[in-house]
DNA sequence: TAGTGTCCCATTGACGCCCATCAATGCCCA
DNA sequence: TGGGCATTGATGGGCGTCAATGGGACACTA
């Protein structure tokens, strides 16, 4: 399954195209469509994305909301806006001018691997937004309880 | 399962690459991505490693948290952060830029086996550190409850 | 015909692969 | 039981390959 981890910097050309951090590709590959779906977040000017099988989880996932709730209608303005990006023979995507607009990227994206998914973000945003996620979790001592191996639903505890 | 334990120190080359010690490559071994992922601790100037299993539980345990949540976007920081370091045929790795800013690791790293994980140090930095934790649990009268060893959780191999 | 979107080819710079050497350890045999 | 040899892990350095990038050719369409 997909695992994205680090962040990588690219060039944007000036035909808008963008080349996919090769691990990045690579741990998309495995599935029939070549390429990745992104979508907008909430709390920052950046976007997700993942590959098919996770869209799809998520869309599950909002099935599993009340039908007809607001709280659907709202979730499900992440499908309404994304995108199906498919990769060039090089590797790279061309972005979306809505992406463009509200990341404010222009000149180069930043990649950030995020486990079963990735984001993508102008740099300077993800340095104002992001830079002190660090600083915070180590001044909580932040934890973490870990799933137990082989374990493939966590269940209750 | 991989189990690492132990420590050892080897020498950083011009290019930045160590061997990481045979007992940890062969702990290692058994998956399809011949390497390793590391990531920064929280608490100590130092990097924790693991082989692509553990990284793949870390990411899941992090998916057990709410989706966009102040909880999951800051311990996420751990991914963001997380190189894939793949072994060269001699067993070595490439030590990043920001391992080596981090730890202060420049001549000589230190391996310091932890179960299953292990840890990458400036060995000096783990001199100043080690025994701390051996007085603190002291202090404590530090108990643990073992895991029995039928419970099919344990993940044996 | 201008605009848009693929695909293909060329360049270059970083990184992975290969080979050589050195050192430490274990083994064999006198 | 000690010395010498073989094996293998650790280290150093050269070079080829490939990922990232830029630009042109050729559709298709409005």
């Amino acid at each position: 399954m997909a695992l994205f981890v680090g962040r990588y910097v690219n060039r944007i050309d000036r035909k808008g195209r963008v080349s996919v951090p090769k691990l990045f590709r690579d741990a998309l590959g495995s599935q029939s469509f070549s390429g990745l779906y992104v979508y907008p977040l909430f709390k920052f000017n950046a976007f997700e994305a993942c590959d098919e099988d996770f869209m799809g989880r998520l869309s599950d996932s909002l099935e599993d909301l009340p039908m007809f709730s607001d709280e659907q209608d709202d979730l499900s303005v992440i499908l309404e806006s994304a995108h199906r990006l498919p990769l060039d023979p090089e590797g790279r995507v061309a972005l979306p001018k809505d992406v463009l607009k509200t990341t404010g990227i222009s000149g180069q994206a930043l990649f950030v691997g995020r486990g079963r998914r990735f984001q993508i973000w102008e740099p300077k945003t993800y340095e104002a937004n992001r830079g002190k996620a660090f600083e915070r979790a180590r001044a909580r001592d932040a934890t973490l309880q870990l799933r137990r191996p082989q374990d493939p639903d966590k269940g209750e505890d």
